[in-house]
DNA sequence: ACAATAATATCAGAGTTCTGACAATGAGCA
DNA sequence: TGCTCATTGTCAGAACTCTGATATTATTGT
């Protein structure tokens, strides 16, 4: 780079460092986690959101996709996206619920199971690295920020000053 | 609880308050800034990573959108999908580039740097809210995770100590 | 000067996420 | 009973983001 003197900031100044605004950190954060994430996961075929889904599915069975959503802070069409990639991909089934004409009954495949067991070796290896560095209390510090920052997000209109 | 004393997980409180894994938190909160700021930038029809283009672009004019993708830690095809995004709505314009054939130079247009005015102040509001509640050593704590939890993602193999 | 490499931009395809709109079921009320 | 409302699920459309592939231009090496 001969010609005028770059005045692109480098990589971790300026307002990409510890000095820039939280909102835009804080999308690169999740933005470069979730490639971490994804990169990890290639060999299992899952992303991230697929990840999650299938962990809380497997936490918390009989439970359908707005109920997913709700936990998740999503919205029921995102969640329904999510699942119809799941079940392409055979990793979960869907029956109709009893007692409940609406409803879907969702269910882990043995693939399904299979494929979540690999998944959370690959990614809770990648969970402790964000941790490290960090003192116990820095950690609080974090996790408290972190959910007021994303905290009431779908909470309808709940703009009451 | 008598037929099946629900499960679900308050919101809050389990793996998803102050004790959930970091990088589902990461995720919430991303997300659930995100949704925040496009509610507040819905009169301008901006999008968050509009409004960061266009930020980078009148911070750092006469730069091409690989450049920017640089800077933002993004790929080169999602700087160029915003970018059309942006002709398209006519915020900016681009021209060739004199010498260099392959290069455009991007400009913001009257309409777009007026969007971004009002943007920058809606924008900001919100900015202080990620602040509120946590002491100057707290967010240089919290700033210091996000570097570090997003920081190296897409240094290819640049493995350079 | 020519060939190899790197950088820039784009197309195609997929997954996630939103809004907005709609259909079907279940529950409550006049 | 019939009407209304909330819940559940889905379709359509848009924007963002990635990977992979391709074309064009610049730079570099021999």
């Amino acid at each position: 780079m001969s010609k005028a003197a770059k005045v692109l900031p480098d990589e971790g100044t300026g307002k990409r460092g510890p000095d820039g605004y939280l909102g835009y950190l804080l999308r690169q954060a999740a933005n470069g986690y979730r490639h971490r994430v994804e990169t990890s996961l290639r060999e299992t075929g899952l992303t991230q959101p697929q990840f999650a889904a299938l962990t809380m599915l497997d936490a918390y069975p009989e439970h359908s996709s707005a109920d997913l959503a709700r936990i998740a802070l999503l919205t029921p069409q995102t969640m329904s996206t999510i699942m119809q990639n799941l079940e392409n991909a055979a990793l979960i089934r869907r029956h109709p619920h009893q007692e409940h004409g609406r409803k879907r009954r969702i269910e882990l495949t043995d693939a399904g199971r299979q494929v979540l067991v690999r998944a959370k070796r690959l990614v809770y290896a990648l969970e402790t690295d964000l941790a490290e560095g960090f003192s116990e209390e820095e950690q609080r510090t974090v996790r408290r920020w972190l959910v007021a920052a994303g905290g009431r997000s779908l909470e309808g209109g709940a703009a009451k000053p």
